[in-house]
DNA sequence: TTGCGTTGAACAAACGATTGTCCTATGTTA
DNA sequence: TAACATAGGACAATCGTTTGTTCAACGCAA
């Protein structure tokens, strides 16, 4: 058992909210130099640290934060934690990671049961549009910041990148390349990325006058073996896409697996762009093109809102919106320069 | 705020504890059937949770785990996580985590910090050997696992693979293709892995009667760029390795990369195993020979493992070790057949 | 009517820390 | 010498739950 305020009173014949005092360096405490340094002294000597849940019970916090994400086995997600954990431990707190597989369920009984803990606050990477267990936080007043995807436009703290714009370059930059079918892994509609990205794909095509057709797009979901799934329904269409833009990396890792299976090069067979430029991106061969975001800095900005709005007591509205940009590597490009990729100006908009 | 048992007590207009009782199914509780629904619907209207925290404090059990690891990024930790929360989850717990980056010092101050957040227990994967964290950790009486890595021999409970063996397989099978002479990229000497594995490496070599020039083995840390560098040293040498094991498959794709800039081709250059077999490790070109080890399980045995010790109150000394399993694929096999790999039995011992 | 066993709860003491208030002894000033 | 400051801490309430103990009221038997 560690040590507690009464035993150290005991020891220093001293009451225990004194030591407390001391241990604090409570300013308005008046205390005679001799008794302080034998307090002190004593505090030292047993390596007294307060018990962290009693201090959480009454000062009503608790300096432990919550991530709540689909799966930290997806580079994105790994990368996002560790920009949220470098953002808040400096200051004292600690995070804790939930998983939620993308289950609605899973992702509110994991919120309820932060709620009871009392956790600070909580980063929040695996909303729905119009999600209820957004809603439900809001009602709670738990201080939270969606990451990457957002449930209801404009009203809740965000930080990710503008993925309208994030779809469109990478389409663009098919369209170039001369592709006329350009094929969507399009995540899911029940998702802002999904929503969004897509909306950017079909935007770069009516720019260019370029055909909607609806088979050319696939639900997809997040994962690797969901982008699978759909790359497999994509190009096994009589009239098949000569290019694919998946609404993740993983998802068009999936599309990568898929296609050498069925004896088709990328790109010459099909060009491929991805969306989040994962470190695995560019470790695959051929190097995927991708439209790149600053995965670890949406972790720890999005630390810094959630740690303001704990610090005023302030549910705030600020949202930081990265601007995506594309990066040209060998899925799209054959004989692709391979240009070290300058870092990125950190140019962004708040609202 | 949430809704408190005095306030529950108030509006049902009993006692705070009889509330709990209700709550909590005392079956010590006698109580008249209309006071009880009466207190029931109401902990069903307010929705009802008790305050973590206050529970916390007066049982003396958080249901809180924590996981210590180097870096979240790295793939190997990231499914390692996955086991710990699948295996904890269930059961109420919810799991922090906490990245050192391999620093003794970071690993410390992370560790006092659990500690005094009075955390049920801790599973470690970044000790060093001997480490002094681990002591303090017994000396504490924290209930602990040590995973993947071990501080002192047979003296912690401790899930892993047996890395001798790994070692003299990954090893041995570079000797069967012929190789004469093999590098070995070695972690680190203050790590168990890194002692054991070469232990592995200079095994198969002595067996076989192969040289054991000391030039060969370079010490390389965990990470890909350590891995890198330490290949580079390997690779500048006049009468270089044909073939080299790494520690790990991270280690592996710093040197994939070193071979890659040197012009060199793999594996008719330069032969390459690593250990771990990490998801990314099969989609690297050429895919990577490898040693599997069940890195999920790692995980969810250890959630066991530690349960286990919570529950009984007992420090354990179980170790549980898997078989090590080569994966040939074409960083060292030319042609090696595209097998696909069985399920591996659950083959393991426990002492 | 007294006594006793039940029923149906209330009471109170923790868990460990924080913090506003109060108290006593010692000087100091008028 | 009386009144008053001040120094140096002690006291006690509080955060929200849990759980051993106590207690009033009632019914029933002797």
């Amino acid at each position: 058992m560690p040590v507690t305020l009464k035993e150290l009173g005991a020891r220093a014949r001293v009451h225990p909210s004194t030591v407390s005092r001391v241990a604090n360096n409570d300013p308005s405490l008046r205390i005679a130099p001799v008794t302080r340094q034998r307090i002190e002294a004593l505090l030292r000597e047993t390596e007294y640290r307060p018990n962290g849940v009693a201090r959480g019970l009454k000062l009503r916090q608790t300096l432990v934060l919550a991530v709540v994400i689909p799966d930290i086995t997806n580079p994105f997600f790994a990368a996002l934690f560790r920009g949220v954990e470098d953002g808040a431990s400096p200051r004292g707190y600690n995070v804790l990671l939930c998983n939620t597989d993308g289950s609605p369920e899973r992702q509110r009984s994991h919120l309820q049961s932060l709620h009871a803990r009392q956790v600070d606050g909580v980063i929040l990477a695996s909303s729905f549009l119009n999600d209820p267990a957004v809603r439900w936080l809001r009602h709670q007043h738990v201080p939270y910041v969606l990451v990457n995807r957002y449930s209801d436009e404009a009203h809740d703290p965000f930080v990710g990148s503008d993925d309208v714009v994030g779809g469109r370059i990478a389409t663009a930059h098919l369209a170039e390349l001369g592709h006329r079918r350009i094929g969507h892994l399009a995540g899911k509609t029940t998702v802002s990325t999904g929503l969004l990205r897509r909306r950017g794909y079909l935007d770069a095509l009516a720019e260019r006058g370029l055909s909607t057709d609806p088979r050319l797009v696939v639900e997809s979901g997040y994962t690797e073996e969901g982008g699978a799934r759909a790359a497999e329904r994509l190009l096994a269409l009589d009239d098949r896409p000569t290019a694919i833009f998946a609404v993740t990396d993983m998802t068009a890792v999936g599309a990568f697996g898929v296609a050498r299976r069925m004896g088709m090069r990328i790109p010459e067979d099909v060009a491929i762009v991805g969306y989040n430029d994962i470190p695995l991106a560019s470790r695959i061969v051929p190097d995927l093109t991708t439209v790149h975001v600053p995965i670890h800095e949406f972790g720890s900005v999005a630390a810094r809102l959630l740690l303001e709005q704990i610090q005023t007591g302030q549910p705030s509205q600020r949202r930081v919106i990265f601007n995506p940009e594309l990066i040209v590597r060998g899925s799209t490009a054959a004989g692709a320069d391979r240009q070290p990729r300058l870092p990125a100006a950190a140019s962004f908009t708040t609202e």
